[in-house]
DNA sequence: CAGAGCATGTAACACGTTACATGATTAG
DNA sequence: CTAATCATGTAACGTGTTACATGCTCTG
């Protein structure tokens, strides 16, 4: 991919983690370069700034799995999660099964933590906001959950078929 | 709330968004001191380094306001919506309700974008990613709309009833 | 008796954004 | 004809994190 359809990607989930801005995400593409993990094919464009497009090298993927595993073993974020789902293709399908089973006990730990419900006494001095966010918080993950259900299921029945990992054959 | 007390909140939601460090927290209480917005309240505690309760002022109550509106209006993250329903308790009952029925709408807008579906040709050169993330993207963003559905509902039945929005009445 | 939790704070450093620079093409 | 999209890149600036400093108390 390009920079810029690099950017364009992230900025259709903007609304689920940051965007990166141009300012960082070129730099970062040059560094990539001189440290051997990707390589460029320069595309003209007729007229237009020529397209750069990168691909990851052996060592990159090799960099990226570790940074992937220190990922899913230190993160529990949306964040986080969703950047392992984007680089999907680097996975597996065993691979893939593990992170997504993880995840699952992460999300099943988080909702059945009982909520810390601060302030003892007769407990409402303000906390409207406090129970909207839990209520918001544990109504995304318990959605979260049942998606990583459908598609472990998915991933199962399917064992080992490479190339799609199951999850989306005959349409 | 103290420094520590606004840190633990953001502790149990950094699955969802970011936690501010203490180096970027502490110095920020300060800077609201100096600037008016809000007033501290030193509790001594045995021994202990004093817990320094932070209480927002009119003039801070204004600037929030008005910082809540100009980020409904421009932002559509989670996490901005997260930070509008934590200060929920600053806003009123009908405020609450517009800014809950703007996010509905922006959620409705995305879901009923036609995915970009990008690369024309036979189109799979390598995309299980970007399949997956629109995928669990879609999932959550449904989820969104069906929490506020039910937010919106509760908080329209019981129409004026003030302190608690109508949302978590009679347990 | 060690480690986690309570509780506040500062300074050096790394990082990422904003603003700028450039310019053709296509859609409304 | 104007605005958006395509397409890359740099430098100054702002903001936030990391690491450090301190010290009591409760839990395992």
């Amino acid at each position: 991919m390009s920079g810029y359809d690099i950017k364009s990607l992230f900025k259709g989930l903007s609304w689920l983690i940051d965007s990166p801005s141009y300012g960082s995400l070129y730099p970062t593409l040059h560094s990539l370069l001189d440290d051997g993990l990707a390589t460029v094919n320069v595309e003209p464009n007729n007229s237009k700034p020529p397209r750069k497009l990168y691909e990851i090298t052996e060592a990159g993927r090799r960099e990226l799995r570790t940074w992937l595993q220190e990922l899913s073993s230190t993160q529990f974020s949306i964040k986080a999660f969703v950047r392992h789902l984007i680089l999907a293709d680097s996975l597996s399908n065993d691979e893939l099964k593990t992170r997504l089973t993880h995840r699952r006990t992460q999300i099943v730990d988080y909702l059945s933590t009982p909520t810390p419900l601060e302030e003892s006494d007769g407990n409402p001095p303000q906390e409207l906001g406090q129970r909207l966010v839990h209520d918001y918080s544990t109504a995304i993950a318990e959605a979260e959950l049942r998606w990583l259900d459908a598609k472990l299921s998915a991933l199962t029945q399917t064992a080992g078929e490479g190339q799609d990992h199951g999850l989306y054959s005959s349409s």
